[in-house]
DNA sequence: GAAGGCAGTTTGATCGTTCAAACGATCTAG
DNA sequence: CTAGATCGTTTGAACGATCAAACTGCCTTC
């Protein structure tokens, strides 16, 4: 393996100095074409590609995005962090920009972790995920002024009209509401919500969609809850099932709590009682459960935008302003 | 913020040089408990973090691994390449190491990334997942003498004995193995295999271990044959149980399979008929099905002994000697 | 025709770290 | 008593890029 050339290589090759090679990657403008085509055609020759760590270590940017990969609090389920992953990953390549992965176990811990790369100069901004009321990863960051976006609202007192920073998030109630929507015009107006124990921001959102939409249509329904486990939603379902004989169908919150509730609704005679579920998971797939998706492809691309506007190449996070510094992705019912 | 210390602001506050500092950090060992002592502290004090991007410059090694995020080929499937993913940035976080994420849709592409990735100095190693037989990764790779190792065997003649390169799978007949025999000793000995169309590396060597199981055991099975879908493995699964009524179980080849098998079960009458998966996706959990779990953390700690040695903190990749260049994991199976 | 502006290019300095070699002090052997 | 080895430390150079300022022609302008 040969050494790499260096941009000195390049520039005695094609006859100019460094800066002017410089200047044809970065800022091609500023030279003249034929200068900029004659060190182009010598930068493909001798196959140099500029080494990231001296372009780092000059310009104090990393190009890099860090993004935490342990859902310790609830959060965002395993699918959708993945696909949102992996989407912020492809875009990001778009912008020149790279995503750096890092592990810990406790928000205190990411705290700590998040500290190192940023004072080690790794990464240029954070996207951290299931933030919760009173996260202290979202108080450190805003206080040592480090660039972030949360996939999560801030679930503060008015995270809208005077967010407490950048976030990206699915709109919840939209998803419920179009599946709400979507049972009452096709099976019946007695649809039930099948939740979460009431508190955690994302579920309580989830079932503002189903109530709004129910008293929108003059309708009214029972509310059930469970934990997120199939046997228990099952078992919520079951009874819901025995003592209410007309229900119409169910929304729930989550896919688990919908495969419970169809595995009730089968056990009691009722195959086909419409449910609707929320991830759009692989399960709900598999059991033809309508379910809600959340269009990770989208949020990957508000969180770039809010961190480095609409084109940039480089992190400039928009200005926390009033109704500009989130983006709510609706969602979309996949209906099966 | 102020701008972070360097290692030449440490050196003056403890009253030693540069190099003094620096060898507290890295070799430790060769400085005098005392002094190294005092350096500890005010590096402490000062908060001192070495500069990652002037590092990786000196030493050119980034300290970096790239891992792509794109299944384009059947590969592995989304649930155990997040575990797998996130197990090997937690362990390679431990060696100092960090995990870099890259997007690729085409095998060509990839080799272009990881062009991009590796003569710019930002990794040091790949982690290629989904190989498949002929891969030009992997030629490219070996050709550029770029250290890798990948996750899924070589598929080549003999990749036990005389290695084309360093790589960690799972052993799927040992899974497969397990799931026939368990079934053979709590449900009978008619013990069906659904797997893919023959052809694939990894689905054949799954059969495999069922039907080496069932020669040992003295039985014999049918073999059934269905795509990666839940409604055609429930079609294949459906006529085999109404032609042949005496079916004990089933050993399917994926989760979405086993579903499908399942579904078709419950159809026929059968609903406790056993029927065991692989992967142990959240479906099979929901719907309680047994499922072979891969462990993608042990397919993560063999990845990393590949790459770096037992304990090592740089990358220095094991010579593929016969026998000595893979890890072979032991998958376990979730009985439910 | 001298002064000034402008576009395009070059030069020297710099980012923060580690390497390689040199250094001084203390100890050991002959 | 001196040569050589050993230990812990310091010094200068280098890694490869970009920034800021200086420079060179050439064209305007008065």
């Amino acid at each position: 393996m040969a050494k790499p050339p260096t941009v000195e290589d390049v520039a005695t090759a094609a006859g100019v100095s460094r800066q002017t090679v410089s200047n044809v990657i970065n800022t091609p403008e500023v030279v003249r074409p034929e200068t900029r085509d004659r060190v182009r055609r010598v930068i493909d020759e001798l196959g140099y590609r500029p080494h990231a760590a001296a372009r780092r270590l000059r310009t104090r940017r990393s190009s890099t995005i860090g993004i935490h990969l342990d859902p310790y609090a609830g959060g965002i389920s395993g699918v959708v962090l993945d696909r949102f992953v992996h989407a912020l990953t492809e875009q990001a390549s778009e912008r020149g920009m790279r995503i750096q992965l890092y592990a810990a176990r406790t928000p205190d811990d990411e705290i700590a972790r998040m500290q190192e790369l940023v004072t080690g100069g790794e990464i240029d901004a954070v996207v951290i995920t299931g933030t919760f009321h009173g996260d202290p990863r979202t108080r450190w960051l805003l206080q040592r002024g480090i660039p972030f976006v949360s996939f999560g609202r801030p679930w503060g007192a008015d995270d809208v009209a005077d967010p407490a920073h950048l976030w990206v998030d699915v709109d919840g109630a939209a998803g419920t509401a179009a599946a709400t929507r979507h049972l009452l015009e096709t099976a019946g107006p007695r649809i039930a919500f099948l939740g979460w124990p009431r508190g955690s921001g994302t579920g309580d959102d989830r079932e503002r969609g189903w109530s709004e939409a129910m008293t929108a249509a003059g309708a009214s329904g029972v509310r059930l809850t469970s934990e997120d486990s199939v046997a228990q939603a099952r078992a919520a379902a079951a009874s819901a099932l025995t003592s209410d004989g007309d229900l119409d169908g169910i929304v729930c919150v989550s896919d688990s709590l919908a495969i419970g509730a169809h595995l009730a609704a089968v056990a009691a005679g009722r195959p086909d009682l419409p449910v609707t579920g929320f991830d759009n998971t692989n399960a709900a797939e598999a059991l033809d459960i309508s379910s809600v998706e959340q269009l990770p492809e989208q949020v990957a691309a508000g969180a770039l935008e809010l961190l480095m506007g609409a084109t940039g190449s480089v992190v400039a996070p928009r200005r926390t302003a009033a109704g500009e510094a989130h983006v709510l992705v609706e969602p979309r019912l996949i209906v099966r």
